[in-house]
DNA sequence: CGTTTATATAAGCGCACGCTTATTCGTGGA
DNA sequence: TCCACGAATAAGCGTGCGCTTATATAAACG
């Protein structure tokens, strides 16, 4: 499943959200999904599964608790594929401070001295 | 339709990174993305048409030509959205350079003298 | 052991969405 | 005026996905 699909959902998105501010047991997310969107705790527990899957998440058991954080790795990959578009509303002495804060410099000296394969 | 829901197609997500390299007509696109994807015109156009619909391109007649853009505005709420993910990934030392590409320490300084409603 | 609690899985159902073919709309030129 | 072309819309179909209820797994505890 597909980055971009993964956080199609509304409740995925929020749950992801929730995980922002520090791992959290199963339980503890379930409560406050259930809380906004309504639905059965299987439902959360699938969506807990896709991102699982996909790479959002990570678990870790501690006793019958499974304890959630966030893997910034996918989310990472979706920002990067923004990049293309910041062009449209980052102003260019703006631009530069993103530059370094992306640490783009020692990627651009790496291209320049490479000169292709 | 939700901004990632959008974005979760394969078709539009490529449609909308051929509109970043610069305005194009609709026939030109179609033609790309059947050459890639190998569906039908009426796909492409039904594509074309949510991303008018979602607000992420806008188009201009120009004879029987229909020339679409890129209108950032729906990418940047996306970006807005990752914002919170960031602290994840991006060094401490970086970050400073981030927050001043993205102008916040105006946002910083209106949230200090509010003090809350 | 049996029971309770926490979480995951199974099975099935309904609907939204993306595709197709067929058709319509609108502009331009012979 | 009629045809050709670019593009959009209509109608219908199949499928993937998110939900439900029911059940399984597994740890804690008496």
């Amino acid at each position: 499943m597909h980055a971009f699909d993964v956080l199609g959902e509304p409740v995925r998105r929020r749950i992801l959200e929730l995980l922002a501010e520090g791992e959290r047991p199963s339980g503890e997310v379930t409560e406050s999904i259930q809380a906004e969107f309504g639905i059965s705790q299987p439902a959360v527990s699938q969506h807990l599964k896709v991102l699982r899957d996909s790479g959002f998440a990570e678990v870790r058991a501690e006793g019958t608790r499974r304890l959630y954080r966030v893997d910034p790795a996918p989310l990472q990959q979706v920002d990067a594929w923004l990049e293309q578009f910041r062009v449209f509303w980052t102003p260019r002495l703006e631009a530069l401070a993103t530059e370094v804060a992306r640490g783009k410099r020692a990627r651009a000296k790496a291209d320049t001295e490479g000169g292709g394969p």
